[in-house]
DNA sequence: CAAATCTAGTTGCTCGTGCAACGAATCTGG
DNA sequence: CCAGATTCGTTGCACGAGCAACTAGATTTG
């Protein structure tokens, strides 16, 4: 146990306590649930975050640009470009110009895409039904509702749209 | 509305609904909620999150070494040991050589560290209530225990105590 | 239909951070 | 009491990603 040094006394008026501090605890969640995610895609299938995100979002809906991919300002519209590049090297996706607006392109997986996805998927959905098991399916549903709520309001608190990490 | 060409067809089978994935969607709140965050210990306070840890785990705790500044493995040693650093040159921390054990070193917030963290930390409180101001206070019970049952369930899931990110 | 404005996507730059290798101090076992 | 293993912390390296500036195409306005 590493924290067997952990009792350190505490100062007079501890402000805040960072264990119960709801964006810490959060953001450990978070990286923890995305380290075990990234065993499966990046350490078994070489995929970045951004790329996992790519293949997914392609392996839903067949045809998307590269705008589509960051819906809401999740992913840097540069994290989206870099990530397609790549993936687009590796013969993964393939880019077809959109005619009616030459500006933006048509992204599509690959049939050797669409394999590594029916790959990764199961197994990364086995890890998100691996963390959800241990919870009933009412928190289940109480912790989705709860995750809209805050999610929606830290929408209005974070900057203007700014945002980036993983999973 | 940039989510105008949003309704673009599903493919037959989408094996995953990314916006339905709960590590997606952990992802992008704490994304979120750092954004909100570091608008006020980053922007405004110079601050890196790993900073801001150190310095709320001193003021919390008077006295730390390094290592107790991660203690589950959240935030990679090396990353401690640059905020540190960081920190020292900036004359908001002290360190002092342990002399029972002369690998580690004693840490300790100086007069003008104390003096940050006390303006920093009421309005990181604030920004914490006002995300948490749309929950009910039985919702925020719950979803404290939730989030604590999810996260020691990643913890197994999770490499071995790997990790890193933000807040 | 020309000028100004806006949007999609790319790229150079920089910086934060994880990793791995390392140095120093400590602990363990023969 | 010495040799190997372990732990605290630092640092070189590389890479991922945000930012800002830019190109190219589209849209608006007068």
């Amino acid at each position: 146990m590493p924290s067997g040094s952990a009792a350190r006394k505490p100062t007079a008026e501890p402000l805040v306590v960072l264990e119960e501090f709801l964006p810490y605890r959060l953001n450990v969640l978070a990286g923890l649930t995305s380290s075990a995610l990234a065993q499966i895609y990046a350490e078994r299938y070489g995929l970045s975050i951004p790329a996992w995100r790519v293949i997914v979002t392609l392996g839903q809906y067949e045809f998307r640009t590269a705008r589509d991919m960051a819906p809401d300002g999740v992913m840097h519209k540069s994290t989206v470009s870099r990530a397609v590049s790549a993936l687009e090297k590796r013969g993964l996706v393939t880019r077809r110009p959109n005619l009616d607006d030459r500006r933006e392109e048509w992204l599509a997986l690959t049939p050797e895409g669409r394999a590594i996805y029916e790959a990764v998927a199961p197994e990364a959905l086995a890890v998100g039904e691996r963390l959800l098991s241990v919870l009933t399916a009412q928190e289940q549903k109480t912790l989705s509702t709860l995750i809209d709520k805050l999610t929606q309001q830290a929408r209005l608190l974070a900057p203007q749209d700014a945002e980036g990490e993983e999973t």
